[in-house]
DNA sequence: GTTCTAGAAC
DNA sequence: GTTCTAGAAC
């Protein structure tokens, strides 16, 4: 079906310039999408017209033929078009994309919240009709979702805004609210989460199912599908950066007015970022906290130079207003001196929040000067950063931590909504306390430079530790996602990347947890992977020692509760009757309140060593005994019983005091597996495989931890097939009848243990 | 880590 | 009414 454009134009008549554009939503049942029209068409300056196949016949369902002719009437009378109808396969937007021609843009709002909450939105609306209840809606909201197809640009969508959460959703009603009739909305992706910043799950992983599996007929229809049906995995290429950036190419800045010091390192301008991340940071502490200026240079000289090995393909870019800067001088010249890679890190003049804008340098991650508050406000860099980043990054940074501990930094993602996301290609924001000197601030160190010096290194190894992260977890998502490519190499046609997931809250659930106090919001906090110093220290009792009166003894951070397998690795022989296995470094015992049918701990006997956070290098050969220990209770238990599968792995926070790895057999088969934490614990990124953390230490000195609360909070999947349950109950009763594969994720290095005849087939 | 329990969800 | 979750207390 074709507009008429000439037509249209008469419609018009002289005034013009007012385009009426489409947007086709995209979303389950639930998901909002009327909602979402509904708020927009009330407080929008542009004329709407809402196309509703589900009430288009006079309230009543109609076909789509008829929302096609409803669409054509409305845009010949100058109005713009909502298509609210679910539209998650490309075969049923493909005629409502054809809308569009070069006087109607046809754009994309994708509401793809979290299964979970699009099933008791649904459950919620359709109970009183009494057809749609319970199971039936979880299995429809299941079914619609295993055949989503991610909308792409190549589609005809001149413009694309993925939802994956309540805050993107927002963005999203804020952005076509505001969207008067004369405006234009830039061309792109966005909203897409960029790789593993943590926030999201959801649509990045999207599926796509060749054929139905034999048993998708159940409430528990799988997701991810079954040994019957073939999954293809990808990256979606219109995500994630590629198209984004073509985007933002065409409109930076002809003009550059940022100037890179030529003494030290040059890069090309535009799109400068292609050839790897680059963190931009400002001197910290120099400015407001009056931080000696020749004693900061060598402390940045120093910890650019112990970072320069890690940085792979990364750069830093030291980063200044002004050109007479006595601190970028210093810095450069005590660079050119110690013969610092000048394409690894050099010096750069300019705003830091304009740095690809105005000066032509796409720094992916940008590093604030922040408060111990992380407030925004103050001046300079801080009220820049907060100013640039809208208020989006306020809300971001809460969620991340509250305050921070002087040298410490935390890693805070940035929203695609984000004017600093979209404008200059940043993905986070990394906010870093520095040492005060300054009277008139808090927390003046009276001129104790020995202590300054130490809290403005730290800040700075805190600061490149968050950046190298965020790099690495990067490195590791395309390199995962490049691996599903080859695996499946004829089949590159679905969207989905596999892995330990970031999914996100529910909708509801991150409403309950806004609503929570901000003081409670800090008591509750953990800690997060991103976090590098400071509160995730803090709660192991061990934080900055320039902050005496945060510096508690480690065991005191633990609850009395907490402390018996401490006591158990302590003094073995009091628990003789209760141990498996009694070596000289490990010992081996039963969980107390076993999640599986086989659940049992690998303990340490090393005092000291409380949690993965405290594994370092020393520890390699500890570990790989844990490992060993471990594998060979498994293997025990597999000789009994060949239909068990094993896991080992650690808690990236554990609640029980004293390094101990799990052994725990895959059936999840527990009456004593009775929560969300429970298990989420066993089956998301939280838990970290054995073989992972023997390879991290091995390689990067430390453990990943994935410790977002979120993580714990999930949503309820299986661990096979991935299918999203509304309960515990219920997805324990799908779990004991789920036999799909495990996901690709966990079939690779060894993460599972299964008997010797299954291992090709766990 | 568990237990207890209020109150939300069904 | 019963089931289920999530927060507080331990």
């Amino acid at each position: 079906m074709e507009m008429d454009i000439d037509d249209m134009c008469k419609a018009k008549g002289e005034e013009e310039k007012a385009k009426p554009i489409v947007v086709i939503l995209m979303g389950a049942p639930g998901s909002g999408k009327s909602t979402f029209c509904e708020h927009i068409i009330r407080s929008s300056a542009r004329p709407w017209v809402r196309v509703c196949q589900d009430t288009i016949n006079n309230g009543k369902a109609g076909t789509k033929v008829q929302c096609l002719t409803n669409a054509v009437t409305a845009l010949k009378e100058g109005k713009s078009v909502f298509i609210d109808r679910c539209n998650l396969e490309k075969e049923q937007r493909v005629d409502f994309v054809k809308l569009g021609n070069p006087q109607v843009e046809v754009h994309a709002v994708v509401l793809d919240l979290p299964a979970k909450l699009c099933i008791s939105r649904s459950v919620n609306r359709t109970g009183h009709e009494g057809n749609l209840q319970g199971g039936k809606a979880a299995a429809v909201v299941n079914r619609m979702l295993q055949k989503k197809e991610l909308p792409k640009l190549s589609e005809g969508f001149s413009r694309i805004m993925f939802c994956q959460n309540e805050s993107d959703v927002k963005a999203a009603l804020d952005t076509y609210s505001g969207f008067g009739p004369l405006d234009t909305l830039p061309h792109g992706c966005f909203g897409q989460k960029k790789p593993d910043t943590k926030v999201q799950l959801g649509i990045m992983k999207f599926l796509k199912k060749v054929e139905a599996p034999s048993n998708a007929g159940s409430s528990a229809s799988s997701i991810h599908g079954s040994a019957a049906s073939q999954i293809i995995e990808e990256k979606n290429s219109c995500c994630g950066g590629k198209e984004t950036a073509s985007s933002l190419s065409h409109t930076a800045g002809e003009e550059v007015k940022g100037c890179q010091d030529p003494g030290v390192g040059s890069t090309s301008r535009n799109g400068s970022s292609s050839d790897g991340p680059i963190l931009a940071f400002p001197s910290i502490s120099t400015a407001d906290f009056q931080f000696d200026h020749e004693k900061a240079s060598d402390i940045i000289i120093e910890k650019v130079e112990e970072s320069m090995d890690m940085l792979g393909n990364a750069k830093l870019v030291l980063v200044d207003l002004t050109r007479g800067s006595k601190i970028l001088s210093l810095v450069r010249a005590k660079a050119a001196q110690k013969n610092i890679n000048p394409k690894k890190f050099f010096t750069f003049v300019g705003d830091i929040t304009k740095l690809y804008s105005e000066g032509g340098l796409r720094c992916t991650v940008i590093a604030n000067a922040a408060n111990w508050r992380l407030k925004p406000g103050g001046g300079g860099v801080n009220a820049a950063i907060f100013n640039a980043a809208g208020p989006d990054l306020e809300v971001a940074t809460k969620e991340q931590a509250k305050s921070l501990v002087p040298g410490s930094a935390v890693v805070v993602p940035l929203s695609s909504a984000s004017p600093l996301s979209s404008k200059e290609g940043v993905t986070h924001v990394i906010h870093v306390l520095g040492p005060n000197m300054n009277p008139h601030r808090p927390n003046c160190l009276d001129g104790d430079y020995v202590k300054g010096c130490q809290i403005l290194q730290k800040a700075y190894a805190s600061l490149f530790e968050g950046f190298l992260s965020i790099v690495r977890a990067q490195a590791k998502l395309s390199q995962e996602s490049n691996e599903k490519i080859k695996l499946e190499p004829s089949q590159s046609q679905g969207h989905s990347k596999d892995g330990p997931r970031n999914h996100s809250p529910t909708g509801d659930q991150k409403n309950k947890r806004d609503a929570v106090p901000e003081h409670e919001k800090s008591k509750k906090y953990k800690g997060s992977q991103n976090e590098v110093g400071g509160i995730n220290s803090l709660r192991a009792g061990k934080v900055n020692a320039e902050n005496d009166k945060l510096d508690v003894s480690t065991s005191k951070a633990w609850g009395s509760w907490a402390q018996a397998l401490y006591h158990i690795a302590m003094h073995p022989e009091r628990h003789k009757d209760t141990l498996l296995e009694i070596l000289d470094d490990v010992v081996v015992l039963n969980d107390l309140y076993p999640k599986a049918q086989k659940h049992l701990l690998v303990l340490t006997r090393c005092d000291g060593l409380d949690c993965l956070e405290d594994v370092r290098k020393e520890h390699l050969q500890l570990l790989t005994t844990m490992h060993a220990i471990g594998l060979k209770w498994a293997e025990k238990f597999l000789d009994e019983d060949a239909s068990l599968v094993f896991r080992l792995g650690y808690h990236s926070v554990p609640s029980m005091r004293q390094l101990h790895l799990h052994v725990i057999s895959q059936d999840f088969n527990s009456k004593l597996l009775k929560n969300k934490k429970h298990w989420n614990s066993f089956t998301t990124a939280f838990f970290r495989d054995s073989v992972d953390v023997i390879e991290e230490i091995s390689n990067q000195g430390k453990a990943t931890l994935k410790d977002e609360d979120r993580l714990l909070s999930m949503e309820l999947r299986c661990h096979r097939c991935r299918s999203a349950h509304p309960n515990i109950p219920r997805l324990k009763s799908h779990i004991s009848n789920c036999r799909a594969p495990f996901p690709p994720s966990l079939l690779q290095n060894d993460r599972l243990v299964p008997a010797p005849s299954n291992a090709n087939n766990p």
